[in-house]
DNA sequence: CGACCTCAATCAAATGATTGATGGAGCGTC
DNA sequence: GACGCTCCATCAATCATTTGATTGAGGTCG
């Protein structure tokens, strides 16, 4: 039924990551299948004999960031934890993906755009964001229900503010860990529930 | 000193203008200076002959974003307002160019990544991201000395949580003015001070 | 042998850029 | 006004490379 669903293996792994690496560093604009394959570390020929077209790479370069997605989305026995920590558990693994493979984000960013034009990127760009943004929804919901997180929160709009300011730190000029702690400590700061009355100031 | 503030006009500027509209469609990767020519509706050497390059055009498409982005921040006595007020202005503007020339954030976002690999981009998207970011982060402060924000809002951090919201209603699956209006009321709701005791809930 | 994988060589199309020539507007001189 | 001159803008034709893709000939391993 869906072929594309069993995870990527083998030399179509070695080219898709030679070419997530090339992507990150030139985007799709400067992505040529003899690069890829020089990178792998063999004929261009062989590249097409693995991957029929530069189409079919591109869509192989988004499955296998579907795969990396999945990977980190499957573990994750966090869903009766209060609504705090597990958003505060999101912002970590973002964190994490963050300092350890930035890659990863540039290409999504390159494919986001290109998922644009291009239906069958869309195809497989298109759920993992929908599903990521709907996490962070259902958590913004469960938060409100709480009584932890503002009660006039609109999960979908909050989603996408929390989405948004993520992406964000990535493409700020002074981007870097610092700069995302504070973005994440302002997101808390800005769906969480006022205490009802700490200490009167002022 | 900067023979490049001064506006594009003339055929610099149709060029320009052709090359946006194609950047919008089909993206940096699909930019082929013949089809530029056909749009403006000369020829491929006339195009060279007042473009010298490819990568020369590339920013004068930048400076050509750049004159629209200085011609809407100029025209704005507001600073005398009050913070809260400023801000749905500058929800506005967006909105206003959101609908009104949607092309305008495809390229400026094809730009944005642009800029991580071309010097020549950089030094014109950069300063504009910094002003942007700049005015937003002043708003913020201001709404805190006036004490219709928060107190504890994190004016940097919070420009990049206002920026990227916009930035990401605009990519969303489900984009579109009304999605764009729920986000920036839970903007508003997430920097604004909440009123001492309304009436009590529960 | 046959399935699977690899490569050197080559193709055809696409693509950024150049060349040499043409027409016209402005301008001073006769 | 006519002539010659220069600059600007334009174009048809062409070039040199790049680039995605193919071909046909192995090679390896069970």
């Amino acid at each position: 039924m869906h072929p594309d669903y069993e995870p990527i293996t083998g030399r179509p792994a070695e080219i898709a990551l030679a070419a997530r690496r090339l992507i990150a560093e030139r985007g799709f604009e400067g992505l040529r299948t003899r690069d890829i394959a020089a990178r792998v570390g063999i004929n261009v020929a062989t590249l097409h004999y693995h991957v029929p077209s530069k189409e079919a790479l591109i869509e192989l370069v988004a499955r296998s960031l579907r795969d990396d997605f999945v990977a980190q989305n499957v573990t994750r026995p966090r869903k009766h934890l209060p609504a705090l920590d597990q958003l505060r558990l999101e912002f970590l693994d973002f964190r994490e993906t963050l300092v350890e493979t930035p890659e990863i984000f540039i290409v999504m960013t390159e494919l986001t755009e290109r998922a644009r034009r291009d239906e069958k990127v869309k195809a497989v760009v298109g759920p993992m964001l929908a599903f990521a943004h709907g996490e962070l929804a259902r958590i913004l919901a469960l938060g409100s229900e709480e009584g932890t997180f503002r009660a006039d929160l609109d999960p979908e709009a909050g989603a996408l503010m929390i989405f948004g300011t993520m992406v964000a730190t990535q493409r700020s000029p002074r981007r870097g860990p610092e700069l995302f702690d504070r973005a994440c400590a302002e997101l808390l700061r800005s769906v969480q529930a006022q205490p009802p009355e700490s200490g009167l100031a002022t």
